[in-house]
DNA sequence: TAGATTGTTAATCGATTAACAATC
DNA sequence: TAGATTGTTAATCGATTAACAATC
């Protein structure tokens, strides 16, 4: 009855397709034409079953004996998240992190294009970062609509981050890349992805922590 | 035969303890001094058996009926992840993201504390970013040594990214915070978070590309 | 052809969620 | 006391890994 339930793909498969692709770029620089998934797998460190499956996830499909077209496979993941036609973004909050990000170039690579920043802040109103404009943030949803900008780079203090979403979302936003550590109540259409330094760091501190404990264990003193 | 082995904290758990720390902190702000695990799991949208459990991982104890005292679970919390006592780090790779790393005030909360930043760029070394020196990359072994630093947080660009973290582990650098995207091969006892942003912008472009493809189906033309 | 590799189904593993006894 | 909440064991769920037939 529900054999034709269409599954989305495991958010575990997405994260490791840009790995992949990684691999993949550099092969096709060496002049290698095809690949297995075992190869794949050896390098990165994982289960080629894994990685088979993964590939499958953007609708690849390989030649049994051969493996993967190194082209093909690069252009089905690249088709498959969406990295093929480019998607403008704003970044709202021109501080450190969001200064950061407007100058970083590698963004090209995966489809997204910042176009400028938004903040409340007089003082950089007006003013350019990395060759780009900071906006008053009442701007916001007149540009939202006029651009069709679906992407919205929240990167502003912890204390106003909700408030400054909801007027996102208002604005017109589709989607929020979420750099604060609040956890955001929006509606379900929004999608909302969260980078969050504290949880990473909270698996470093932890790691370290626990390697410190195992270090510092029985001591006889003399 | 193994009932006494000791398994680590599985890593969902300790990505989750820093919203549990944010929730307690705004509660005792609010002058709270008791919680249960159901009023933090609907304030996050989780499970309250989830919260539950995440909070036994860190050692605190709680009184059935009660709940738990909102400071003895903060303490708990931040001894557990290593945030009470102050840990020194390197930033390597003074661009623009190591930049906005060395700026942010954040992590002081979280127990970290960016000394200064390393770079091979001529122009870069001698300025100081936000305060804080940008020194020559062959300084590094021997600081990381005099000053006792722990973790280096990689923030070089990607075609040099494995070269400099074998320089950090050869300097005596114990855990790498890894901001490229770059897999990295370490000795096992080197400790490697990834801060992946490919990763996380690919969850956010997949799922805003099946939003599309979903909204632009079937249109009959006239 | 023989062997390597894909695609797919089954088994395992680990994390989440449900059930429930203990207890303040 | 009764009810709410903890702590813990059992059931469920989803992702990873193993097994294996199909195939170039």
């Amino acid at each position: 009855m529900n054999a034709n339930i269409i599954r989305p793909t495991p958010e575990p498969t997405l994260r490791r397709l840009p790995a992949y692709h990684r691999v993949l770029q550099r092969l096709l620089d060496r002049g290698r034409t095809v690949v297995s998934c075992t190869h794949i797998a050896e390098d990165l460190g994982l289960d080629s079953t894994q990685v088979r499956k993964d590939l499958a996830a953007t609708g690849i499909i390989g030649k049994p004996k051969v493996g993967y077209a190194v082209p093909a496979l690069i252009d089905s993941i690249e088709t498959y998240l969406g990295w093929k036609n480019v998607t403008d973004a704003f970044v709202i909050g021109a501080g450190h992190l969001g200064g950061a990000l407007l100058g970083y170039d590698g963004f090209k690579a995966y489809g997204l294009n910042i176009l400028s920043a938004f903040d409340n802040d007089p003082a950089k109103i007006g003013t350019t970062i990395y060759g780009k404009d900071v906006l008053p943030m009442d701007k916001l949803p007149d540009l939202v609509e006029r651009m069709h900008v679906g992407i919205g780079i929240l990167t502003v203090r912890a204390a106003s981050a909700h408030e400054v979403a909801d007027i996102m979302v208002m604005a017109g936003i589709k989607a929020i890349w979420n750099f604060t550590q609040v956890k955001l109540q929006v509606a379900p259409s929004i999608i909302v992805e969260n980078m969050d330094l504290s949880a990473s760091l909270a698996v470093l501190s932890r790691k370290l922590a626990e390697r410190n404990e195992v270090s510092v264990s029985p001591v006889i003193p003399l």
